[in-house]
DNA sequence: CTGAATCCGATCCGATACTG
DNA sequence: CAGTATCGGATCGGATTCAG
């Protein structure tokens, strides 16, 4: 049951036999917010894909000590990521993909290479739309 | 430089190579939203991938007059679908998935994959969770 | 039939202050 | 260092009403 390779993705009736959007939907408005999918990719870039609270905030320019809290939250809740404190002063966090969250990294991989392929057209849709 | 089928797709260094996660972002918080994913496959599963727009009222159950026509002006921005009114009494509108819109549809299977093989282990991680 | 306009509650998120 | 608590502006989206 996996079509990989079958080079029907671009028909319709293979897309619409899956059931359940809602799911897909709810997983793309949980990693299309505004900062989990920095989170995601951070870790994944940073050693082991691992690090703590602090790298974490640098390595992301803008976010808010809340919203890293608060998405780091949600990423350990979907289990995408796992935390663990070590009781030493000043306390240390560390968080860590998951082999779930690694797994998100291939189909991510294909928005990605969709965004690198056709953002550029995506934006002049949106100039010539706005001339108008 | 297409990494397809090279199985380095868990490897973090290839996914942090990719620069402006920005973009993948800001595409994701479009189609991340609460109708676009609908909006989107069920254009993709009727006759032709297109439709008028009390079809795709009926079809998204739930969705509003408002959200559906916005929805609908922020997808024809993008260049993911066009729009053709026929001046006729009553008027009819027709929307139909571009070529770009499209080609989202394969990456787009690539997370539905991920949903369908692992929503029951993101719900059992929240279970977990919230039970502590 | 296919919108646009308005109102309004709900949610998001940044800023700030405080804590073990 | 790694949080928590609170406030307030901004945005989202449903309900309703009106229009071509």
């Amino acid at each position: 049951m996996k079509n990989i390779n079958e080079n029907n993705h671009f028909n319709p009736a293979f897309v619409c036999g899956h059931k359940d959007p809602a799911a897909v939907r709810e997983l793309l408005t949980k990693i299309g917010d505004r900062w989990s999918i920095f989170l995601i990719l951070s870790l994944a870039k940073l050693h082991r894909n691992r690090a703590r609270f602090s790298e974490l905030e640098k390595s992301i320019p803008g976010i808010s000590q809340r919203m890293l809290t608060l998405t780091l939250r949600n990423l350990e809740r979907d289990g995408l990521i796992t935390r663990e404190l070590f009781p030493e002063v000043p306390p240390r966090v560390e968080y860590e993909l998951t082999n779930l969250g690694m797994s998100l990294l291939r189909p991510m991989e294909g928005l990605i290479d969709w965004v690198a392929i056709n953002w550029e057209e995506v934006n002049k849709a949106q100039s010539r739309f706005d001339s108008r």
